[in-house]
DNA sequence: GCCAACGTTGGC
DNA sequence: GCCAACGTTGGC
């Protein structure tokens, strides 16, 4: 199993939805998001990480129920989304199935993470990191979901 | 293949 | 709202 953290604004789409009702992951147009969508498994862990807000931060754990397929909304002119590049023959864009696990008592939030020494390598903490998924190690995710617990 | 211009992300 | 950092595009 492998985990992960994803990107969400919560006026867009926040860990209150997910909750509410599994969703498809879709709208990621950046190659490597999209990369690390094609190598999750089924299982696989999630933080929820709330961005452009007003309490930034990871809210909870989100796991993954159905492993990448091709992104709809890309072949669909209307869709915001809309990629020409992309076919049903040919599909350029991915996406997976995530469902709610739990949520955090209190957002851990940016800035308690940058506090912690032991979290210093994080992808997320790296100067100017815009990515919107990306992997966790397994030390990164205990280290973190035991924080948590202490909020 | 280089790189300038542009658009986007996302913290502050 | 600002702006640094980054990815992408497209001319050459």
């Amino acid at each position: 199993m492998n985990y992960w953290l994803m990107k969400s604004e919560p006026d867009a789409f926040s860990l209150e939805n997910l909750k509410a009702k599994p969703t498809s992951w879709d709208g990621v147009r950046n190659y490597q998001a999209r990369n690390h969508m094609k190598s999750m498994k089924q299982g696989d862990q999630v933080f929820f990480y709330h961005s452009s807000c007003k309490d930034i931060g990871i809210v909870g754990i989100a796991q993954v129920i159905k492993e990448s397929y091709p992104d709809h909304t890309a072949w669909n002119p209307k869709s915001d989304y809309f990629d020409a590049r992309s076919s049903p023959e040919n599909p350029l864009w991915y996406m997976v199935d995530i469902e709610f696990v739990r949520e955090f008592s209190h957002t851990m939030t940016l800035s308690s993470l940058k506090e912690s020494p032991e979290l210093a390598n994080m992808n997320l903490l790296k100067r100017g990191n815009r990515l919107s998924v990306m992997p966790i190690t397994e030390e990164e995710w205990n280290i973190i979901t035991l924080k948590s617990q202490y909020l």
